[in-house]
DNA sequence: AAAACTAACGCAAACGGTTGCGGGAACGTT
DNA sequence: AACGTTCCCGCAACCGTTTGCGTTAGTTTT
């Protein structure tokens, strides 16, 4: 582990220079002369030079740093999030550092912090399920660009990046109507999760658009729609005397276990009862019968989110137009509700 | 997004006290009197300073940083491991930068350059499938401390964390060999993946114990075992004149490409032929049936991982001692190798 | 030939925090 | 009373880079 670190000073005492103009050599100053500047650039190449980053952010206030903070990171489309948005933040010349909140609100805020007192450049940010108190995000937006991705909340005046999820979930209704079901449940997470709820309205608006009437005992919540709660909620639902002829889940995860459940009670998907999930996860494909699902393009997601984030960064100006940009999803119909016509 | 940073030397002059004896104070230096460095940190709450990391790792030449580079962040294993050295760094007062080398070695190399500049205190990495040139993480190793997990090489002097798939490879095909099969195909990367060699030594090993003779028709070999190439290689050998009777995947998802092909085929699994992965991944669990795998615990991996670079980073002693840590896996048996004996 | 300009570079301060050293005051010791 | 200690604290240098301003020498203008 030796040492031996290349500095401007060491460079310009190789070459006879002050160590201002090794800088501003390197920086291409028009000032200093050609011939210089090439001779600082080659002694740089052949040293291998590389500048003190901390000295540089330092000095001139920018890291390039771009902070991530996200509930969980094993999550399907976070992790396609993620790796959209280290490629693009990389090309762009910014690094990513990610945190994981794992839905604990004091650590979602302490890291919120950590990052700012890091210096991060400007914040992406998905929210925990139970994120009430927004004090500590207005705090840093107050201090930093931010932008909300997935998990966002209308009540935090930022930019944000999520999908269409009331439309999404509305074309995932009216297929099933338009494959002949009436009883539809849904699978739904409590009302403070803001992706379940514009969800649920999707769901409530085809209801309403093609006349069916909502029934309260169709409609589930719960606070993590996991694979195991997803098959506890549909145990629930086919011991209703009034059996739903279809489930719409909120979670492909839920959905999934939905299958499971049903399969062991030999009722046939989708004639009995057809199902949906929302993701697009490796597993959808998987199950039997594959999945109908919703695919979230999260490389969009992350691509635009970094595209904004950068601009809020570099240009101030962009900082104070608050826009809410949907992402447009895709209903992948698969086994689950491909009904044979005859 | 207003300034008004708070730095000691603001601090000083609000108490009148030098920047130094603030600084000393905050440090709980014990020159500093109990009176003043209780006056200082109240102050300091009050403001809500916060110590401007860069001027910091400027001085100190620490940044308390950690960086991880990784070939794929969506892998399961992969994002496993990320979840507990994320939770363990931050616990233990590291942040951590994270690059996705998509399993390119000229990213992978400006990565680990990249990473350097910056300043890391130390890294931890997963190499990609065909890093050959192994002179930059040399370098590397030269600079800070740096540990190799899962994806390790041997030809490199530090400190590796894998699991021990030797074993666990054979224990798997020992199990196969227990429940009466006799030709067991191995689904397997190329020579240079290190993984993949040392459980195809392990299967080696088991059919030798058992007097097994090794058939080369049943080893598979491919560069990067998905799910659509374990299909191919799985219609490769059920097209055989003699079948094998039993297949051991390297990969969960090869596994799970092999089932859905031994089932279009109307192939009895496991009584005709059984199926074996590795990862225990999610979807091992949904597919039917659900597939007997080993399990790899990426919490286990990421939190010695961390363990022993912070030990390193901060213990230089311990920085000379380069050892191999083998985790242990646990073989979890399913339907897909669960024969019922009568 | 003096004045004005320009090109090319150096000086030195600044960023915020840490730290070796030194010094004053208060106290105790002979 | 003179000296030695101890306790607290301030001074100033330092880390590597950037940058405003000044300087020198050479060139052009009048």
């Amino acid at each position: 582990m030796k040492k031996e670190v290349i500095t401007l000073k060491k460079m310009g005492q190789l070459l006879n220079l002050s160590t201002s103009t090794v800088s501003r050599a390197l920086n291409n100053h028009p000032d200093i002369s050609l011939n210089t500047t090439k001779s600082v650039k080659d002694l740089a190449q052949k040293l291998n030079y590389m500048p003190n980053i901390f000295a540089k952010g330092f000095r001139q206030h920018k890291t390039n740093i771009i902070g991530v903070i996200v509930p969980n990171i094993t999550s399907y489309l976070t992790s396609t999030i993620l790796k959209e948005v280290l490629l693009q933040s990389e090309s762009k010349g910014y690094r990513v550092i990610i945190s994981e909140s794992n839905n604990d609100i004091i650590k979602e805020k302490e890291m919120l912090l950590t990052m700012l007192q890091f210096g991060v450049d400007g914040i992406l940010m998905s929210l925990t399920k139970n994120t009430i108190n927004i004090e500590p995000i207005l705090y840093a937006l107050n201090q930093k660009p931010l932008i909300l991705f997935d998990k966002v909340s209308n009540k935090i005046p930022c930019t944000q990046i999520i999908i269409n999820g009331e439309e999404a979930a509305f074309n995932a209704v009216e297929h099933l109507i338009n494959i002949g079901k009436k009883r539809i449940a849904i699978l739904k997470e409590f009302e403070y999760s803001y992706n379940s709820e514009r969800r649920f309205q999707g769901y409530l608006r085809a209801l309403k658009t093609y006349n069916i009437s909502v029934d309260e005992k169709l409609i589930l919540s719960t606070d993590d729609l996991s694979l195991q709660k997803g098959r506890i909620l549909t145990r629930q639902l086919i011991s209703l005397k009034e059996k739903p002829d279809a489930i719409f889940s909120i979670t492909d995860n839920a959905a999934i276990g939905a299958i499971q459940v049903l399969k062991s009670f030999n009722i046939k998907i989708p004639e009995e009862i057809a199902v949906i999930g929302f993701s697009n996860s490796l597993s959808s494909t998987i199950i039997e019968p594959k999945l109908t699902t919703i695919d979230q393009p999260g490389n969009r997601i992350g691509e635009i989110a970094v595209d904004y984030l950068i601009k809020e960064i570099e240009d101030p100006k962009n900082y104070l137009s608050s826009k809410t940009i949907e992402i447009k999803t895709n209903l992948i119909i698969r086994e689950s509700t491909l009904i044979s016509m005859q």
